[in-house]
DNA sequence: TTTGTTTATCGTAATATTGCAATATAATAA
DNA sequence: TTATTATATTGCAATATTACGATAAACAAA
C-alpha cells in the first residue's frame, strides 16, 4: 500500500491530521514564525529569509494555504501572506479539548 | 532531493515539526483520542478499535512514542500506553506563544 | 519444555513528500 | 509593445511514509 486509509477515520480526525501535517515541516514552522514576527504581512521576503529556493518556498506556502493556516492577498505583482487566526484558534480548541479530558492516570 | 533540510532550521523549529509530524496521520490522531477516552491506559485494544493491522498500529505507536507524545510501560506480556502530559503541555505552550504574538493585522 | 499471548521487527510494494532548475503566468512600468 | 518583477507550475530525482504478511522476540502458564 502506501496511501493512508483516511476513509476509515472521522472528518475531524482527518481535518486535524491535515492541519498538523501542514505544520510538520521545519520550513513551514519557520514561515509561520516569520509571519508572526513581521506583524504586518509579507510575501517573497520569506525567500530571502529562508535557505530554500523560490519554488520550494512557493510550494510550502501553497500547503499552508491549502490547510487554511495562512491566507494570501494579491497586492499588485506581489502576494501578501498572513496567518489565519481562525485556524490557530481551531488548533488551540483541539488542545483545549485534550487538556480537558486528560486525566493524568497512567500505568 | 527529497530529504528535508532540517539542519537549516533551529532546534525548536525541528522539535515542533517533529511533534506535529507525529500527529499528522488520522490513525495517530485516533490513537491519541482513544487513549484520552479510556482514562486508564490500554495497549493492544487499539488494534481491535482501529481498522488497521497489528504491525501498522505498532508502527504508529512507535512514532508517537519516539515523539514523546505517548509512553509505554511493560505489564507482563502486554504493554500499557498512555499520553505524556508534558508533551501535550509543550504543544499548548507553543500555541500560547503564537496566540501571544498574533496581532490580527493582515493585508 | 511446549503452548499461547502480546508486541516488535523485517521485507517489500504502493504512494507521498521534498527540493530545485526550468519555465510559465500575471501584473506593473517604461 | 516590451521589459521588469513577483509568484506559481511543471517535471523529475532522491527520499520518506504507509500498510501489511511473515516472522521474531518476550513473557506467562501449563
Amino acid at each position: 500500500m502506501g496511501a493512508s486509509k483516511s476513509a476509515s477515520f472521522s472528518t475531524t480526525q482527518n481535518e486535524m491530521a491535515t492541519l498538523f501535517k501542514a505544520l510538520s515541516h521545519p520550513a513551514r514552522i519557520a514561515i509561520v514564525e516569520y509571519l508572526l514576527a513581521v506583524d504586518s504581512c509579507i510575501c517573497g521576503d520569506i525567500v530571502n529569509e529562508l535557505p530554500l529556493a523560490q519554488p520550494t518556498i512557493s510550494q510550502h506556502l501553497k500547503e499552508l494555504k491549502n490547510a487554511n493556516i495562512i491566507q494570501g492577498t494579491i497586492e499588485g505583482t506581489a502576494i501578501c501572506y498572513c496567518l489565519n487566526p481562525d485556524t490557530i484558534t481551531q488548533i488551540e480548541n483541539y488542545f483545549g479539548m485534550i487538556r480537558h479530558q486528560l486525566k493524568n492516570k497512567c500505568c
